[in-house]
DNA sequence: ACTTAGTACTTTGTATTGCAAGGTACTAGT
DNA sequence: ACTAGTACCTTGCAATACAAAGTACTAAGT
């Protein structure tokens, strides 16, 4: 057991709506959404983003287009539809509630469980 | 795709990180687990926290001890291990990463990258 | 024209893990 | 015995992050 394998299964589902936040402000093309999310601090790569991408169109929340580069070969631009874009406000709400499960779960007062935890097993 | 399903790969990872959060405020049983995350709105079932209690302790960041109940068969209490304690520190670390840079994704302001938008195609 | 480097998109195979469903076992009350 | 309640465990499936390898296009140097 590793913490970096931990980091992994966090990341999990997160990374969807990383990058549905990140196509809600600008259209952008795979390897720049993998920079945005580097300086952001969240590592991904092109194994993982481009089966998602793809999954996301496939689902309707994501339109693309291609458009031609001066530097390569062209790219795919994605961004959000009208569906995605209510699938994203879903998934705030989503986040909503998980950070604060979290930080409910953080704040506990000791105090309040031991009472509990006593309480529980006043009987035995 | 359904946002039950996307909920659902939310919290992947993250469930680990609850449950040590849990049993570091004090030793619980699994149904007792179950019934505490519930309280906390995360709604997990039999089948996904015995298995993930027996990894947990198999990579000996959990201990148990059986106790005898008045009310049924014996419990399995849990509680961290001391490499547990460490281990659920470097989870929180991740924790704060991660919500930091979602913090961070939703509060980009538009007008920057909109600028950036424009700089990164002014050539094309 | 050929080669090389850089960029971009795609696919395959593996490991991990949440979850539904079904099963085992212990205790207490009828 | 039998039933109900509680608790623990296992099996099979589906979803997904990731490593690794592959394809294709453009531009620059020779």
């Amino acid at each position: 057991m590793n913490i970096e394998n931990a980091k992994s299964q966090m990341r999990k589902g997160m990374l969807e709506y990383c990058v549905l936040l990140l196509l809600k402000q600008r259209p952008s093309y795979a390897s720049d959404i993998i920079q945005q999310l580097k300086n952001a601090e969240l590592l991904v790569v092109e194994g993982t983003l481009y089966p998602l991408l793809t999954r996301l169109k496939n689902d309707g929340l994501l339109q693309y287009e291609w458009q031609e580069s001066t530097q390569g070969p062209p790219r795919k631009y994605y961004a959000l539809s009208a569906e995605g874009e209510k699938f994203l406000e879903g998934l705030d709400a989503a986040w909503n509630e998980l950070s604060s499960t979290i930080n409910y779960l953080k704040n506990i007062q000791l105090s309040i469980n031991n009472q509990k935890y006593l309480d529980d097993n006043k009987d035995n």
